[in-house]
DNA sequence: CTTACTGCAAAATTTTTGCAACTTT
DNA sequence: AAAGTTGCAAAAATTTTGCAGTAAG
């Protein structure tokens, strides 16, 4: 099965017509995993498909996110990010360059969820639980290694 | 010293100027820590001071947050909302009524950091780690209770 | 062929800005 | 008095909405 075929799959098993605008846009957020804005989505799609609207684009995230098919991420500078990627992970802000980093690590989410279980909060029932981390580079021109 | 004054230094010793409207705002935080959004701090606001602008408190929420003496929280519902509560805690998300709830547990932060300091993330100082949970009400009229 | 989706433009919402008048130090 | 802050209104930025036309199942 091509990539655009499994996307137009992941589509419709959301409930979700497969039009072509939203497989591009979904296989943008597959492809970037950086969190990009609203406005970023719609520049990355525009090169694809030129005369898609930024409604549309507006719209459709607010589905995928709906359909769980993408996660959205909330910032502090008042702008809406989006997620491609929908396994439990976190979240590395680097304030300074507006980076949104993700970071995976299951022993940790392991050791987080055992605690949690084992502390009662009466009348909620836990969802989700990931870590918000805040840093900053220590060489702004370099990558960011997790090891 | 009164809370007024309290407030008047704590001001002074961030380095900004105790005017009475970023005394009133900064005591309408410290008092109201459901996380207040700029439109509802307002609101809070005008019944001490009926002549004070929006756009005040927009730049003196602004102000208190470059200062260090509140936080900013960003949601998933595009708004803004600040935190008069300063020392290290994470937030619990209600998703379906807005209500964002302190979780403070001082040994899950001391186990989480004890991990990530044995965590080599290269290039990277971490400033702040907390946790971001999402949660529903069981019985949405009751209240939360954490042990 | 029915239902859902897109594109467009207009509107709503939230936040920022510029500047003269006013307070604080 | 100097420096910084407020209030106002206008503008910017982001997101939502309504609806006629179009595409998908």
């Amino acid at each position: 099965m091509s990539p655009t075929d499994q996307i137009a799959q992941n589509l419709k098993e959301a409930g979700l017509k497969a039009t072509q605008q939203r497989i591009v846009i979904l296989s943008t957020l597959y492809e970037h995993l950086d969190h990009p804005s609203s406005e970023e989505v719609y520049k990355h799609v525009k090169k694809v498909n030129p005369s898609i609207s930024l409604g549309t684009v507006y719209k459709t995230l607010e589905s995928l996110v709906n359909a769980g098919l993408i996660h959205k991420v909330a910032t502090s500078d008042g702008l809406m990010r989006y997620d491609g990627e929908t396994a439990a992970h976190s979240h590395i802000y680097i304030t300074k360059t507006n980076e949104i980093i993700d970071f995976k690590d299951d022993s940790l989410n392991e050791l987080i969820n055992r605690y949690m279980d084992d502390k009662e909060i009466r009348n909620l029932k836990v969802r989700k639980i990931s870590l918000r981390i805040e840093a900053e580079k220590i060489d702004p021109k370099r990558k960011i290694h997790i090891k």
